[in-house]
DNA sequence: CCATGCTTTGACCCAGCGGTCAAAAAATCA
DNA sequence: TGATTTTTTGACCGCTGGGTCAAAGCATGG
């Protein structure tokens, strides 16, 4: 389809230079057409805005919904959050990237749509951190900037991730998970139902992880502690 | 002076409508001029972008040195870095929002420089948490995540943080670095000896006795990952 | 008073923008 | 095949952009 091929192009090259950046002439030249030709698919370039964006927007919100079914206690509410948080940004990481730092540049509808989709996203997720004040799983914090902690956490990936990087978008997740959860989840007091809610095998992951982290720096010590006027620390 | 009354406004105007939304007919209205007089004060539209960024971003790279003299144990350094990094990026939130939003619109040498100060920030960052985890302070977790995280958390502010909420800059930090630190700060009775500060026989020794106690931790895991599946998740 | 230099003007250039349109070219159908 | 519809062209319009420049204004001080 001609049209899905412009689409891509234009979300491409968007995403290179921004979204004032990118002429329709240069779509144009990036899809092998003339610039008249693409407004037999578009009526102006805000519609072709539209049509890069609005897709694409609705099914975050179609995912937003599916992924966060509520199942499960907080603890596995906010991983399962996070979990669709990070694979969403890394997946889309072009648009979400566009959207973030081009948005003021978006047609006005599509921007408002774009601003929904976040405020029903951080709705969701103080929803999940009430509901673990309220069962007693995690401490009782700020909920707005906790929330904005965590999206930006998320967000932020749509600067720095690359899919080419040494860990995927699941084990970031997990990672994201393991610092707010030993910073949101209760330790003090009551009986330790964290082996269960976090899982024998994710606990024994990190324990591996632990002896093979502290293996390395042992290894690093070795030569610093047997030569005499070594460079130390 | 009038070149300093120029570029204020055309700060101004840059963070209201974007970096490309702006043109110098803009900026000579504003400042009540003809477009051409500015070509007195700048030799283009690229010089101009310079000196807006030019003298902010110098004068964080003094600030990040300033605010990040080490002095204190890990704990006090990476609640010093995160104070820093959210004053700082409240207290310039329209340099801040508009490096992050508009970076590609960004001349060439400006956007080097920004990403360095960037990428120093960054290293700062990762420098406290190694040192952290070498001293025994901070469970051993993946440092580049684990910066990219604190660095997205307190970068996001450019994007929600208002100047007459409910919260101040300072507040808001301490809330994240409480969030942080009790994902960071080791709580369970692991080896709890903190206190030899740097000797490297004593970090060899917390790294072999932080070692012993993950492996004890994984062999009483054994049995549970073995036994009848009942927590499987 | 004029001479000197800094500052500002406003007309001008050209390139590129989004957008239009009649006509040509391809594809489709009968 | 011819008739019809979809797709594409390329010339064109009005407009705004960054950038140039000779000349004018405006201080200053000898």
């Amino acid at each position: 389809m001609v049209r899905d091929e412009v689409v891509r192009s234009a979300t491409r090259l968007f995403k290179e230079r921004g979204i004032r950046g990118v002429s329709l002439q240069d779509i144009a030249d990036e899809v092998g057409l003339t610039k008249g030709a693409l407004y037999h698919y578009f009526s102006n370039r805000d519609d072709l805005l539209r049509q890069v964006f609005g897709d694409w927007i609705t099914q975050e919100f179609e995912s937003l919904r599916a992924h966060t079914s509520g199942s499960g206690g907080p603890t596995a509410q906010l991983r399962d959050y996070v979990r669709y948080h990070v694979t969403s940004v890394t997946q889309n990481i072009d648009l979400y990237h566009l959207s973030f730092s081009s948005e003021a540049e978006l047609p006005p509808d599509v921007r408002a749509e774009f601003r929904q989709l976040k405020r029903r996203s951080d709705s969701v997720l103080k929803a999940i951190l009430r509901a673990g004040v309220a069962a007693g799983d995690f401490e009782p914090r700020d909920e707005k900037v906790m929330a904005f902690a965590i999206d930006g956490m998320c967000n932020w990936l749509s600067q720095w991730y690359a899919a080419d990087g040494p860990k995927s978008p699941a084990q970031i997740a997990d990672d994201f998970v393991e610092l707010l959860l030993r910073g949101l989840v209760r330790q003090d007091d009551g009986p330790t139902d964290s082996g269960p809610a976090h899982g024998a095998v994710a606990t024994a992951e990190y324990h591996a992880r632990a002896i093979r982290f502290h293996s390395e720096r042992l290894e690093q010590l070795l030569p610093t502690l047997g030569g005499p006027g070594g460079t130390g620390a």
